[in-house]
DNA sequence: TGACTATATGTAAATATAATCATATATTAT
DNA sequence: ATAATATATGATTATATTTACATATAGTCA
């Protein structure tokens, strides 16, 4: 059960650990959007961004809706977004420790 | 630069994409841990966790610190259980949506 | 020094993922 | 019905990841 759990979230991470897939997800921060609009947005070849959309849709990550000809999509959950923004915090925070270290070297090397 | 922090992002995201690493990172909310404690909690071989260690190590989630024999791990920074809660917290919300929609549809086919 | 222990690293095989190309499906317009 | 459009899916190849085994390294102790 617990075991069950771990591997949605394993998967879930899984769905955010590709740099398209991000770029995708940030385009649908200001809400829901047409395939039409995310694939030049994202850059790439159509079936290339397709298969990375249903990625994130099999890992519950974001749903589609069809709307005539065009498909729009969304996240399922808004809260995605504060995984992403806390995961660039920690790596906000990382950056400035180590530029800190350095200058701190650089001082002492004077 | 935008997109150096993108596939920083994206190995981090990465880092947390396998259920052993997952354990690993369980074994540490309670703070830094020796190697010989975190083999017999996530299981498997030496080598294997070692590996995925390594791998949490460069992706910066991770620090190692030798002690004597031992090695100890801890994690970079505290926040990325922030992520991790996060992630578990859309997930439980969303099988508990899918769970009243099975629920409805029960009561409907009643 | 040599043996012992804890951990890391190299390597190879098995498996998974990503990108591309070709094709299928569904909707709309003629 | 046919053609055109938007998107999805399947197949293939290239590449990356995971695991296991063997070996290396570094610290401790006799």
């Amino acid at each position: 059960m617990k075991q069950e759990i771990l591997h949605i979230q394993t998967s879930a991470f899984n769905a955010l650990a590709h740099p398209l897939r991000l770029k995708i997800l940030e385009k649908l921060r200001s809400g829901p959007c047409c395939v039409c609009k995310i694939i030049p947005y994202v850059g790439g070849e159509q079936s290339n961004v397709s298969h990375h959309l249903a990625l994130l849709r099999k890992a519950g990550i974001v749903q589609s809706e069809k709307r005539g000809l065009e498909v729009w999509y969304q996240v399922t959950d808004t809260r995605i977004f504060k995984v992403i923004d806390q995961m660039a915090g920690c790596i906000v925070q990382r950056l400035k420790k180590s530029q800190r270290l350095l200058r701190s070297l650089q001082e002492t090397a004077v």
